[in-house]
DNA sequence: ATTTTCACCAAGCGGCCGCTTGCTAAAAAT
DNA sequence: ATTTTTAGCAAGCGGCCGCTTGGTGAAAAT
């Protein structure tokens, strides 16, 4: 394609690093290139873009969706800031592929724990357990911030995309749903299930805002203080 | 270059009423220098601020503090683009009042329950389930949208700031300290108190993402289910 | 009657923001 | 050997942002 005017920009880009190269810089300034090598094998199929998506969730999660900007997610991915554009079409985009990483990776997470506990055969209150254990695991565990965002920058999100992501949250809530229900007709949750369950989420997930892995409390402590809250259950 | 006069607005501004001055300044409040401070007749002073104060509030909680422009604030009041600046040094000592207020309000109607339950002789289920009603009527009622802002926006102050409010929160959950002692004392809460105290908090406080006061349950529905949860406790 | 203070308004400044554009070296496909 | 695709870089554009400045009519103080 012709172009109508001749290139009158300076155009002095610097002379990039063969790609085999294995020295690297340690000058002061910008680095000319500092993009991980990747090898001829190791084909890259979206490792970059892994590494655009932990860097977002981690920034969103300390700082909020609106104070980080796309600089600073390129710049924490090691990249220039138009790049994160090539990845993903927008910056909501990238705040909603955080969001339903997370929610799929729970999902999962979930659907695993129940399964390996299928083998035996709990009584109602082991499996409520099993389900809180696992949701500290989730939101606390040392994994990702993802769930994290997903939680607390939902008014960030377009409705579509939020409705998109609450099929989601049905869908990792649905096997809670008949524990309560077996509890309830048990006599042991007293409480309205849907409030029930809505103040419990709320226990669980508030817990993000204060939970401190290196200090005070496991997960299993925390557990434990959940189940006996809610139940009287002495471990 | 001459400066052309500016055209004749309407100029319909509100007419002051009677203040109630919590008399907090986060702001700039050019005092009047070496004269006596307050005359016995109050006029104005405040009100306008009030209103700011209000709208602010409203959006921070809608949109989230970055989400909301010192724009969109000023005309939420009624007012021009740079005007708010006159009332409060920066949109961070905007946020910062509308936490204080919120938390300084909350603090006196809690005091005001406790005091005229003092007059009966409340046991320790009782105590709890003021606290808890009380506490769902702070952060759900219809007055205002302060306190959601505080607990949703605490990520947006400076540390300065937040250690400040860290004290009035401390001066809210104050009583309800020796409630759970009690109460785990009487083998009624069974779960550590510390981390129950946690918990508990969490599941109101997350009521305020779910709650729709227009339908479903009321705020007695909610408290009843709280105790029911977290005691086994039939009303 | 004059001066001072109050509570704004009108305008705009510099800066950062999300995002686009034009390009390119290297890998993969043909 | 040639073409196409991939995964970016370098630069910058328009726009909105927080905030400042200079001014103004009305009210209050003197």
């Amino acid at each position: 394609m012709e172009r109508l005017v001749a290139p009158s920009r300076p155009l002095a880009r610097p002379v990039p690093a063969t790609a085999t190269t294995t020295a690297n810089d340690a000058a002061v300034g910008k680095r000319p290139r500092g993009r991980p090598r990747k090898t001829a094998l190791d084909r890259d199929d979206g490792n970059r873009r892994q590494e655009l998506l932990r860097s977002a969730a981690r920034l969103f999660r300390r700082k909020g969706f609106h104070a980080t900007s796309t600089r600073d997610i390129a710049a924490a991915a090691g990249m220039q800031s138009g790049s994160p554009f090539y990845h993903f079409k927008s910056k909501g985009a990238l705040l909603y592929a955080v969001m339903d990483e997370g929610m799929r990776s729970a999902i999962e997470r979930q659907r695993l724990a129940l399964q390996q506990a299928q083998q035996t055969t709990p009584d109602g209150h082991a499996q409520l357990r099993l389900l809180i254990r696992n949701h500290f695991d989730i939101l606390l565990g040392s994994s990702s911030d993802f769930i994290p965002v997903m939680l607390y920058e939902s008014r960030s999100i377009t409705a579509r995309h939020r409705a998109l992501l609450a099929q989601l949250q049905s869908r990792y809530e649905a096997p809670w749903a008949p524990v309560l229900e077996a509890l309830h007709a048990s006599g042991q949750l007293r409480a309205d299930v849907k409030l029930a369950r809505l103040l419990m989420f709320g226990a669980l997930n508030w817990s993000a805002q204060w939970y401190d892995r290196r200090k005070g409390a496991s997960l299993d402590d925390l557990t434990d203080a959940a189940m006996q809250l809610f139940f009287g259950e002495t471990p």
